[in-house]
DNA sequence: CTTTTTCCCTGGACGC
DNA sequence: TGCGTCCAGGGAAAAA
């Protein structure tokens, strides 16, 4: 599944091939891609327009035109852009395409349908951005203070950085930043291996990550711990499949 | 307000 | 070989 990194890497190599280049001709194949809008109006909204910039907030990826037009991109669980010199010739669950000035292609395929491409103006796009996401982890920004200021009072999981099952909002100044620099270092490692690929994911070369290799406990219930030897052990934590090891994440 | 559950969606794994 | 069931999970929305 795309998380940030693997859209990091998406986005990098996207700002390498398309920004200077236009739009030509843009079909959207499944009306799930853009709803409640109609495909074809989001289509012609975009043909035309030239690429200025492919920026990333989050798990977005931001495409921005001259004309101030952005294209906001989500891959959710299994989209995955592909940059294509040959053509879009019979690829499973293509969901839209669009030709380029240079004559290659960009195919967006998606397996569940999950993604979304949303058209907005430039300056609607902060907003809409803001509404849902956090801090960007990999900016000044974040820092350990603030990540504590957005855990107080909460009382799950921190799960979504580390397998503690103590609630988020009891860590003390020096856990915030023990979490706070592995959420960096987990991203940073991500990005550096072009992601993890369990399944679907790929880079629009068609090319998997490495980052999956690193992986010590995922998907592996019942081995050993590699660090300790205790089996792995798996649970669920808001509605997602965790695995831990028991004897060093206690 | 916070937290949990359900939903969307398909294909692969598994049991019979 | 074939069919039913479960699972994967980002994020929105509904329910608690």
């Amino acid at each position: 599944m795309p998380e940030l990194p693997e859209v990091e890497t998406v986005r990098a190599s996207l700002e390498r091939k398309l920004v200077g280049r236009r739009f030509e001709e843009v079909e959207i194949l499944d009306s799930r891609l853009t709803r409640p809008v109609d495909p074809a109006e989001v289509a012609a909204e975009l043909e035309g327009e030239r690429v200025s910039a492919i920026d990333r907030r989050g798990k977005y990826l931001i495409v921005r035109f001259e004309s101030g037009l952005v294209l906001l991109i989500h891959l959710r669980m299994t989209g995955n852009l592909v940059h294509s010199r040959n053509g879009a010739l019979a690829q499973a669950h293509l969901r839209a395409v669009v030709r380029l000035d240079d004559g290659s292609d960009v195919i967006y395929r998606d397996v569940r349908r999950f993604g979304t491409w949303l058209v907005l103006a430039a300056d609607e796009v902060d907003t809409y951005l803001a509404a849902r996401l956090g801090l960007e982890p990999l900016e000044r920004t974040f820092s350990a203070r603030n990540l504590g200021e957005r855990l107080v009072g909460r009382r799950v999981s921190i799960k979504a950085a580390l397998l503690d099952r103590r609630p988020a909002g009891e860590l003390d100044r020096g856990e915030l930043g023990k979490l706070h620099r592995g959420i960096r270092r987990a991203l940073e490692a991500g990005i550096a291996r072009q992601g993890a690929t369990l399944r679907d994911y790929r880079t629009p070369e068609g090319a998997a990550g490495t980052m999956q290799d690193e992986f010590k406990v995922y998907g592996r219930g019942g081995e050993p711990c590699p660090r300790c030897g205790t089996p792995i052990a798996k649970t669920r934590i808001a509605g997602r499949g965790t695995w831990f090891c028991p004897g060093c994440q206690r």
